[in-house]
DNA sequence: ACATTCATATACCGTTCGGTATATAGTAAA
DNA sequence: TTTACTATATACCGAACGGTATATGAATGT
């Protein structure tokens, strides 16, 4: 491997277990078995090579969202229009995460950071993107099911914080698992609550 | 106001609004127009002021929460005995969460900190205290509504998380309000899901 | 064979970090 | 009036910070 993409991942795995401003440049260049300079030949400065974290990672994130969320109606049924579509973002946000765990401990990081921190400027724009992208989705359920039509930006963060809840246990509790068994079942405590 | 109380709350909103690495000693000495050694001199280190600082905010919240938990079955309805206690718990993270944004803010952002951070470590004991409050609620309530027996964590776990996402978005937006109705609301979606 | 470019290292920059040794002014008890 | 204690400031510590000027070996094109 080369060390542009060595630094990268020594980089991706530092950030996430101690956070952006706990590492050292220092730190990162011995983790790497690189010097100084090599770094700083590779990416313009600490942040800049945050910054190129976050985009390669949102960027696969966020293509695959915008391609599985689209909601195609069919009026008749819930269980036949909005299942699949809720089912679906969860799955794409379950793969996601088992396979770049670190990347979205970051993700979860940054979002509660405060908003003046360069790490929350940084991730902002593409959790807005994400934010768009279900928006979307709710918008047009709501087209057809005009019940939901009051309130979805309220179910939009509802189904995005539901869904960073279960990834954040996961996240931190090896045992627990982010199984297409939990993506149903979380779809239906969603649209029919606790009584499950 | 005395030093010591000046520096506790000059302290409280540098972290909220930057974190606790992003805070340096100098800067909050600054803040609080006095010289390092007095900081030192009531506390033992940056690290000791933070957990002061942690000490006195949760120990309210968790007392009050602790308070309003006891879950008083009456098998007969669900309205009666499930709805007032999740009521009266979303209401006392709200009111304190009004109160207090600027600490609960810190709360949020340690959460999903790296559980290697020092930030993570002094926040962990109190909101583990916070998740037996709220699973013993939860357990109590399956003892009597035995279908929620099955899963009591993964409930306790949504609960704080749909609590947390709106106290979130609460922080984030100023126009955003946590209300008595959205409380309500709140416990409705979780007991019946999106078809309210 | 030579010039140029790429990739890397040594050694160092000024600044800031968290923290402290020590002195001093004010206060209150003996 | 001396003693002792509290609360504060000046001045400083070694270490670490993010970042860079400059040199050099390896590869590449001519």
């Amino acid at each position: 491997m080369d060390n542009k993409t060595n630094i990268l991942n020594c980089a991706l795995t530092l950030f996430s277990q101690k956070g952006f401003e706990a590492v050292s440049v220092q730190e990162l260049v011995n983790e790497a078995k690189i010097t100084k300079p090599t770094l700083y030949y590779y990416y313009k400065s600490k942040e800049g090579l945050y910054n190129h974290i976050l985009e390669q990672y949102y960027t696969v994130l966020n293509t695959n969202l915008d391609k599985v969320s689209k909601y195609k109606p069919n009026p008749d049924s819930y269980h036949e229009d909005i299942y699949p579509v809720l089912d679906r973002i969860i799955n794409t946000y379950f793969s996601f995460v088992k396979e770049n765990p670190e990347f979205y401990r970051i993700v979860l990081t940054n979002q509660y950071m405060p908003k003046s921190s360069s790490v929350y400027k940084m991730s902002e724009r593409y959790d807005k993107v994400q934010y768009q992208i279900i928006l979307e989705t709710f918008t047009d359920m709501a087209n057809v099911h005009t019940n939901l039509k009051k309130n979805v930006t309220k179910l939009t963060y509802s189904f995005i914080g539901l869904i960073n809840t279960y990834i954040g246990l996961f996240l931190q509790d090896e045992f627990f698992e982010l199984s297409t068994t939990l993506s149903q079942e979380l779809v239906h405590q969603f649209m029919h609550g606790i009584h499950a």
